[in-house]
DNA sequence: CCCCTTTTGACCTTCTTTGACTTTTATTAT
DNA sequence: ATAATAAAAGTCAAAGAAGGTCAAAAGGGG
């Protein structure tokens, strides 16, 4: 069963592709209507969809003629990708931290499919065949390798 | 008397041969319920006949909306890989056996130069953080689990 | 009988959805 | 101008909807 939370995701991502400066104004209580989910499941995607770790900001206005603004971030990549390495991953990473950072770089064009496919499997869970306490930190040793590597 | 596990195995089998991607996604619940046995055997079942070794791999997604994933690795792809999973890489890989399998496959050009860069990288020793004794176990995981990938 | 496989169930973790309540801003009536 | 009202958006916690884990119990074949 789709998840309502993806086809918004995926909505406004659209939009933005569409629009001709990276970014798209929406009215949250309307699209609410619209998918016909409540006002601040809009909230929640923006939260665990368009953070600033994954490309994007949001600013907001309330009252009468309010809206929320989502923008993507243009970025050098090879900045990027250090900025990952050196303050995104710490120690330890989760397997949705992980999945997050992959598909950033993947929508970024950073990386090509193959390689994306290559990364999520380096870093699932069912690669790395550890005690489950050591699970986060492995992977976070894996992916800092991994974009260390496409560095240079 | 049949193993209501063997049922199971046969009926995930038989949906994928119906599936025209190799790759069907369930509902655990619902398929236990359809079994009338636990959720967890679903898990059992996977667990033992559905890994990486038998040509399969699985993925799955909590919450609401959540699913199960079951995807048969494609033979025909990549012969040699296919081999290289299920047979040659057992629990365990050295670090030397892992760099000779990567550069096989460079070499026959099965993967491009960047895509044997991630791979040497996330199989490096210098990148799996754990106790020495576990590494190679690990690495095994890692390098299946990678080559599934571009198998699917 | 013994060992290995299967089955079951209690408990855990993750992710999503919903709703009540709050805060801010704009508009309108006095 | 000011006060009241309406129109947004924000917050947060609870409920709901999955799947995961692990170990104990139950079966079955040698």
């Amino acid at each position: 069963m789709a998840r309502i939370s993806d086809i918004i995701e995926e909505f406004i991502k659209e939009l933005i592709r569409e629009s001709n400066n990276n970014a798209i104004e929406i009215q949250r209580n309307e699209m609410a209507k619209y998918f016909d989910c409540s006002p601040s499941q809009i909230n929640y995607v923006l939260m665990t969809r368009f953070t600033l770790q994954q490309g994007y900001t949001t600013e907001s206005q309330r009252g009468g003629g309010g809206y929320i603004k989502v923008t993507q971030l243009l970025m050098n990549q090879s900045q990027y990708m250090y900025h990952i390495i050196t303050k995104e991953i710490g120690n330890s990473l989760t397997k949705s931290q992980g999945a997050r950072i992959v598909q950033t770089l993947k929508e970024r064009g950073v990386i090509s499919h193959r390689e994306t496919e290559i990364m999520r499997a380096a870093i699932d869970d069912s690669a790395i065949l550890s005690p489950i306490n050591m699970k986060d930190q492995i992977r976070a040793g894996i992916l800092k390798n991994i974009l260390a590597t496409l560095l240079s």
